[in-house]
DNA sequence: CGGAATCCGCCACGATACTG
DNA sequence: CAGTATCGTGGCGGATTCCG
């Protein structure tokens, strides 16, 4: 329809009373929801695999592990829908479908690799901090608990001086 | 703990049948659970405003359009326990607390933003594309239910013949 | 103000069965 | 093979209440 590169009408007016230039949060916002899609847990390793190359119904799902028939249909649908992915249907029997990235989608790609990527590098400091902060919080709650048993401990001993 | 850019036990084995360099796509990769997390719906929105300056709760709260005080809440958690977010709670009343990203947080930042550029910059193209695909779907509609029309009437024909 | 805890509705998703 | 249709439920997330 057109080239895309114009702003249209984004949704960056109201909210005046802190920095303009902040990027729109509001639930109404288009960007909200098709964020929502594209970041969406089968929608990313969709994307991630059909890397500049068509894949069928059945190998996407091999692929994936631990996805169902259905979620993989919508999550096509609905990429296809969005004009991300190209789905071709060759009139043979047994069916054949394949699955493709559109040009738009290629753009995401890069995008949606880095992600990986990102994730992939740091998989280990992620580990780490989680690690550290279930041993922080471990330790927290054995101290809160021991403090709350000296109270306890001194109210009854007042309780009982006072009888 | 180290240096983050060791590739560790990555789960790269088994399912040796097809490219080998494909990244992992197994339920229990553990790349697949971080990145349902950093592409939180939430997740994301927090991230993408926490650039290069910190915010209070209620700050982050008004400026989320939609999000609960739990969601928010639990989002954090999930961000401070994984490394991307520090919590500073200021001992003062009313209780004042500050979120900020980590360098860890900062170095997920860029590509989250690369993903919000992407959709802000394509909105337009997505917005066609679903508008064509539903004009396609809807046409597609009309006539096979006018071919089902004509099915049915051919259908009663053959019968009021036959009696 | 910044949570934690509890209750609960609802719908996203999985499982299953059936079609072209 | 590649879906659609239907049903049942687990858990995500909203609303509310209470606390430091």
């Amino acid at each position: 329809m057109d080239d895309g590169t114009q702003h249209a009408p984004l949704c960056t007016d109201s909210d005046g009373d802190y920095d303009v230039l902040q990027w729109d949060t509001r639930e109404d916002c288009e960007v909200r929801q098709i964020l929502d899609r594209v970041a969406d847990k089968w929608s990313l390793l969709v994307i991630a695999l059909l890397d500049r190359r068509s894949l069928r119904f059945t190998e996407l799902r091999r692929k994936i592990d631990g996805i169902s028939q259905r979620m993989l249909t919508v999550t096509l649908r609905q990429l296809e829908r969005d004009g991300i992915v190209r789905r071709t249907v060759h009139p043979v029997v047994p069916p054949r479908v394949d699955y493709e990235l559109t040009p738009l989608g290629a753009t995401l790609h890069d995008t949606i690799r880095s992600l990986v990527t990102w994730t992939e590098r740091h998989q280990n400091e992620i580990a780490a901090a989680r690690a550290a902060y279930d041993t922080r919080v471990e330790a927290e709650k054995e101290t809160a608990d021991q403090e709350a048993a000296e109270r306890d401990a001194l109210a009854r001993e007042v309780l009982a001086g006072r009888r």
